[in-house]
DNA sequence: CTAACGTACAACCAAATGGTTGTAGAAAGC
DNA sequence: GCTTTCTACAACCATTTGGTTGTACGTTAG
């Protein structure tokens, strides 16, 4: 059974969950969910430096959970639902083929015994 | 606005999507979600050495999304669903914060204008 | 027009990662 | 009891990662 979304390759995926697995990109894209703002706004929430965010935002950028979009010197950055949910539906995936595995398990478990 | 699961602290969570962020543990897991085995034939399935597949499910245990049990001289691999739950449910919160955000906005555009 | 602000990126460094090979011990099978 | 199977882990290596500093360019404000 082929679970992973026929939307993402296994390259995109790969972006995506490492995107997730630093704390502070979490942050900052939990930051982006509640509104859009500059880099430098998201930069000066956290006691490294610019290049540092500046770095995490490239990240999250490449696996498509962020977004830019330049209003005069400044770079806006805002989320992107879109892979939130494919990320959510991948798990999500992964779920059901737990709960049909523990269905199946149910169902022999509830067949009456037959003769062998 | 805490988003983040109670039940995580963000180092677990930082290993949890790691270990997804890789395509050969994405397919251990999904392997073991539909039957447990052991790591040998785990390993069979991944032109890698099999330490590399033990790496590879070592991260996997630290991130709790498998656990590992001895019957003999084999290490029986078995999924953790109830991790990734707490994976799929972070992600759900994360919709739900965008979610309300487009709901206030959908407010603000039903109000009727006011005077300034 | 200039100073200040905001951003991009190169170069560097230490640490982490993903894979390999080799060694060793426990358990099963003959 | 010995061979085979299965597993664990150390040491190694190349690459990647996460952070820093420094330089440079575009835009805004005065």
């Amino acid at each position: 059974m082929v679970v992973e979304s026929a939307l993402l390759s296994d390259k995109h995926i790969d972006r995506l969950f490492h995107a997730l697995a630093d704390a502070t990109r979490r942050d900052i894209v939990a930051r982006l969910l509640e509104r859009e703002q500059s880099v430098s706004t998201l930069a000066a929430h956290y006691s490294m430096s610019f290049a540092a965010v500046q770095k995490h935002v490239a990240v999250l950028e490449k696996a498509s959970l962020v977004g830019k979009v330049k209003r005069g010197r400044e770079q806006i950055v805002h989320a992107d639902p879109a892979t939130l949910r494919r990320a959510t539906r991948l798990l999500t995936a992964w779920e059901g083929v737990w709960a049909e595995r523990v269905a199946r398990m149910d169902e022999i478990l509830a067949e009456p015994p037959t003769d062998h």
